[in-house]
DNA sequence: GTAACGTTTCCCCGGAAACGTTACCGTTCCGGGC
């Protein structure tokens, strides 16, 4: 077995050269404090591939055990890729042969690899119990809380196993940062596949992979539709298949991303390896489709409390967004921050921002049509206390990892609780009083529902891409097909994903898609456009509850928390509503006529699960209808909802 | 669903009003140009 030194480094942030925004006569707030890890020089002796003794027991640590840190969110470019790349060159070493029949290594092995490796003094435990499960072969799923060490998991993980990792992550710049942290730990073994990558880096990049030098490999789920990327990994033989941010599957898969949605034919494809799916937020919706996409068989999913007690939630309601824009504003220039403003749109993002500057503060924009440099210099900015104000839409934030932000205020409603939970949950990391205010105006669903109408359809289009399909020999050419019908490329492509889903084409071993044969056009046609019915339904459904907690009286967290299916007494003293005394001690949970996360039936909307019951309303996410909020007193007069067995 | 923007219509040539169109959040990948 080979010994390894390996240094601790600490990482420092790039220097800005010309502030882009009015400096303040006040001093600069001390720049924002990483975990302090001492560096340190250590011998460790890591498992090959194939190397199947167990390190030994796991010595116990009467240290506080420091959490395994969020990647540092600083973007590092072209030549950190390549770093990680020369860092492969130098370890050409191959391993050994994967050993398939070797038992699953113990967790004091894990936690040995977490001490000596990553220098954790101990695992907490809900990391424990999911490298556990996934040591012990099991597909899991694990929703913990930011800042719980959710990528020690996979790493801990993966080196205790032989074998492999790929491990999907949906941005390339947190690729970059998971790989550098990777590598200043086990230098060499994790490497990056994205198109930034020159042919002949990505050339070196699999067939390191393929020689078992590299233990973890990152990519986009975009990397995983190139069929000849898939067959290269199919004969590596991966062992785990990590899904980081796994709530993109739901999220953005259905419009946005695709790809995402055929990870499960990847897992298939690689033979079935070992998953696990890590994300900070899922509701029970999007728990499920996780695992059904993921093709995750009999997951170990593991939940812990999504409750940020430090985060005190307001909701302040106007009538209009004129009046609400200006309230809002004299809230964030006399905030103490730093903080974020989220808003719905690239030009409010520019406009608040500009606002904030002529109060005196220091506040920038940040969205998606920035020019990728800028959007750089002001996240740099922001993360090095340099800013006091962040304005973005949902383009800032994920895998962000700034502890002292102080406030989130959200300008616009978000389209979700999941996104909203989201979103307020980059404050207060440092475990100090932080502040969620959403200013709300009924006005802003507009948008929000626009958003989640997504692009339309009808059968009758459907049938007709269909049609088109089979006319041209069974190939569906996204490109030809548009310009032959005269349709928008993207609508075209949001076809084409529906009649996917519906079975009426098939993706073939080449990545193209032809037309399965059956069911015939109108039935395929109505299908997927069912399909797309019912997605957008719940879409509107998740906006639905946003609204009822952006309008409820009732408080405010426990609301927050029902959703993702946990109860919560109150009041809670830590919202608005339970402050302002409106909300008195709950009747005993015995009493409700129905128990958080029993299943229930309705008439028309069908079969579902009770996410929250109060004196006032019961909330039911109905499998088909999505979330529906239906009024406690009609329900019980009418015996609108049954009882059904409950689901163990 | 709304707002911003562009075009058309008045039919005296500048500009108001009406009307129509389009964008509105999020990333990766790929091919072409320099």
């Amino acid at each position: 077995m080979p010994t390894r030194r390996i240094r601790r480094s600490r990482t420092t942030l790039p220097k800005r050269a010309q502030p882009a925004w009015p400096e303040q006569g006040a001093a600069a707030e001390p720049a924002a404090s990483r975990r302090a890890v001492p560096p340190r020089r250590i011998r460790v002796t890591l498992p090959e591939a194939g190397d199947p003794e167990p390190l030994g027991a796991d010595a116990p640590s009467a240290q506080a055990a420091p959490e395994a840190p969020a990647p540092p969110q600083r973007r590092r470019r072209a030549a950190r890729t390549r770093s990680a790349q020369d860092a492969v060159k130098r370890r050409s070493k191959s391993r050994p042969a994967l050993d398939p029949a070797a038992a699953a290594p113990p967790i004091q092995q894990a936690q040995r690899i977490a001490r000596e490796v990553f220098g954790y003094d101990r695992l907490h435990e809900a990391q424990r119990e999911a490298i556990a499960s996934v040591l012990g072969g099991r597909d899991t799923l694990a929703i913990l809380p930011t800042g719980s060490g959710k990528s020690a998991i996979y790493q801990v993980a993966a080196l205790s196993l032989t074998g492999q990792a790929v491990v999907v992550s949906p941005l390339i710049a947190l690729q970059r940062d998971q790989v550098d942290t990777l590598n200043e730990h086990v230098p060499g073994q994790a490497a990056l596949l994205n198109s930034t990558l020159r042919p002949a880096e990505r050339e070196e990049a699999l067939a390191a992979f393929g020689r078992g030098t590299v233990r973890f490999l990152f990519l986009a789920p975009e990397q995983l539709a190139n069929e000849d990327t898939l067959e290269r990994l199919t004969k590596v033989g991966v062992t785990l298949f990590v899904v980081d941010e796994a709530h993109c599957v739901s999220e953005w898969g259905h419009d946005f991303r695709p790809d995402y949605l055929g990870l499960g034919r990847a897992v298939q494809a690689l033979g079935s390896p070992t998953v696990l799916a890590l994300t900070a937020t899922a509701a029970p919706p999007t728990r499920a489709e996780i695992v059904e996409r993921l093709n995750m068989r009999r997951p170990r999913v593991l939940v812990r409390s999504f409750d940020r007690p430090n985060i005190h939630l307001t909701v302040r309601s106007f009538a209009d967004a004129r009046t609400k824009g200006s309230a809002a504003l004299d809230h964030v220039a006399q905030a103490p921050g730093p903080g974020i403003v989220y808003v719905s749109t690239r030009r409010s993002a520019e406009a608040f921002a500009d606002d904030l500057q002529a109060r005196g503060l220091r506040a920038a924009a940040y969205h998606a049509g920035l020019p990728a440099a800028r959007r750089d210099e002001v996240q740099t900015a922001f993360m090095a206390d340099e800013l006091q104000v962040l304005v973005a839409t949902t383009a800032f934030g994920m895998g962000i990892d700034k502890p002292n932000i102080r406030f989130v205020v959200h300008l616009d409603i978000s389209g979700s609780l999941d996104a909203y939970s989201q979103e307020i949950g980059r404050a207060g990391r440092d475990g100090e009083p932080a502040q969620a205010v959403l200013f709300y105006a009924p006005g802003d669903l507009h948008l929000r529902r626009f958003f989640a109408s997504g692009p339309q359809t009808d059968a009758g289009q459907l049938e007709e891409v269909i049609r088109a399909v089979q006319a041209n020999g069974g190939e569906a050419d996204p490109d030809l097909l548009a310009e032959e019908l005269g349709m928008r490329p993207g609508w075209l492509r949001t076809a084409l994903h529906l009649l996917t889903e519906a079975g009426a084409l098939q993706r073939r071993a080449d990545g193209s898609l032809v037309a399965a044969g059956a069911p015939e056009p109108m039935q395929a046609a109505a299908l997927a456009a069912e399909g797309q019915r019912h997605r957008q339904a719940f879409e509107q459904s998740r906006l639905d509850m946003m609204r009822g907690y952006a309008e409820t009286g009732a408080c405010r967290r426990e609301f927050l928390l029902n959703y993702f299916g946990e109860d919560h007494p109150v009041p809670c003293q830590g919202c608005d509503n339970c402050q302002a005394g409106q909300v008195s001690a709950a009747s005993p949970v015995t009493d409700r006529p129905f128990d958080v996360g029993c299943r229930v039936t309705h008439q028309t909307l069908g079969e579902g699960t009770v996410v929250r019951c109060d004196d006032q309303a019961v909330t039911v996410l109905f499998d088909e209808e999505g979330y529906q909020m239906l009024a406690l007193s009609v329900v019980l007069e009418g015996r609108l909802l049954d009882h059904l067995p409950q689901v163990v």
